[in-house]
DNA sequence: CACGACATGATACGGGTGTACCACGAGAGG
DNA sequence: CCTCTCGTGGTACACCCGTATCATGTCGTG
């Protein structure tokens, strides 16, 4: 009954699963039955390709990751060519708040893994990389490459500024899977708090 | 065996051992069993004060959003007298980034009940008052009047700017509860903003 | 051709959850 | 004094969870 399969796409299509559960339903609701069933197969089939409920979180975790990062990547290159500064800076910030409905799902879904987190910090120990501060120090970078260039005022702390930022677009996605204002409000609060104080 | 008791003053108890068992493990801990050992009742007791969980967890969220609300006012009480918009502003902010025990437990309480509310939209309808909008609203009367007063540049929009305020600090302090950064740090950068880019 | 590893199915186990039900003692009201 | 309601305890029910166990069919390999 049971050719030799192709174990990564089998775990492609189960973490897929999670994830899909976990935009729709929230991160709490995704059982093992329900991904199983989400995903088309049997429990015993969740268990033997992630042996424990853990793995599979965190094989999810880095899949998400990952589309983040291609998010990212692409509204970078979208955002004008050759990249300044000043249009990189933007094509990130921008790209996280939740818009459309990609960003919607990413935010949703990441925001589960970070109550995940709250009730139990060894996950993230598991989970080698701490995507935040990575982030964030690329995202100073920017900034004084923006000042170099002229684009944000020299009197400007790099650091103090992207974690304000960072912070304020963290909260605006909040603000807006919380159902308090859409993601177009939330960008043109971005925007203009980048248009009229951050940039010259 | 029971005499007539204060119904107040039970339902007080029980909601408080709700809220702590939140702060210290998660508001997903807090079953009817866990809150019922915490505050020291049989099972039965919290059923019979509290007919269901949600009316737990709705009457504990008003509750939590009073206490909110009185450290707020202490803080503004605290910040100077008499009170200037400047001074108002500062404190409103500055008391709700995690940076004691109080603002931390508050912070993670609330994140919890943020989650809950993701999951099912409803709780977010039977709890009568929309928070965040009326805090964004009175926000943005004290930076008009802080224009007046000449503290905020007369070309900023109060509305955009409570609203990129509030989110900044929200997102602060989710990356102080989620170990990114120290409270005092969160409110250094809260801090460089408000006295570099906001007040003049 | 046979054997052993792989892939899969069905199901059981122990525990936790919210809620419902039944019983019973103590005090208040007639 | 009797009765009835209030406060309380104990416990049962039905369900969901993550994990473990046993069985079985199918293939690649010797």
């Amino acid at each position: 009954m049971a050719a030799r399969v192709d174990h990564e796409e089998r775990r492609t299509q189960i973490a897929e699963a999670l994830l899909r559960i976990a935009d729709t339903q929230g991160l709490q609701s995704a059982s093992m039955r329900a991904v199983a069933a989400e995903a088309g197969v049997s429990l015993r089939l969740v268990q033997y390709y992630f042996t424990t409920k853990e793995a599979l979180l965190l094989d999810a975790l880095a899949r998400l990751q990952g589309q983040l990062q291609a998010r990212m990547n692409t509204w970078i290159a979208a955002a004008g060519s050759p990249p300044t500064p000043r249009t990189v800076i933007t094509a990130i910030l921008s790209c996280i708040v939740p818009t459309d409905a990609e960003s919607s799902r990413i935010a949703r879904t990441y925001n589960g893994y970070y109550t995940l987190v709250l009730s139990d910090p060894d996950v993230l120990e598991k989970h080698g990389a701490a995507q935040p501060a990575v982030l964030e120090g690329f995202l100073a970078k920017q900034i004084r490459a923006a000042q170099a260039a002229g684009d944000v005022a020299a009197d400007q702390d790099p650091e103090m500024t992207a974690a304000g930022l960072l912070a304020m677009v963290n909260g605006l996605g909040s603000s807006v899977l919380g159902g308090q204002r859409s993601g177009e409000e939330a960008l043109a609060i971005l925007t203009y708090y980048l248009d009229t104080t951050l940039f010259t």
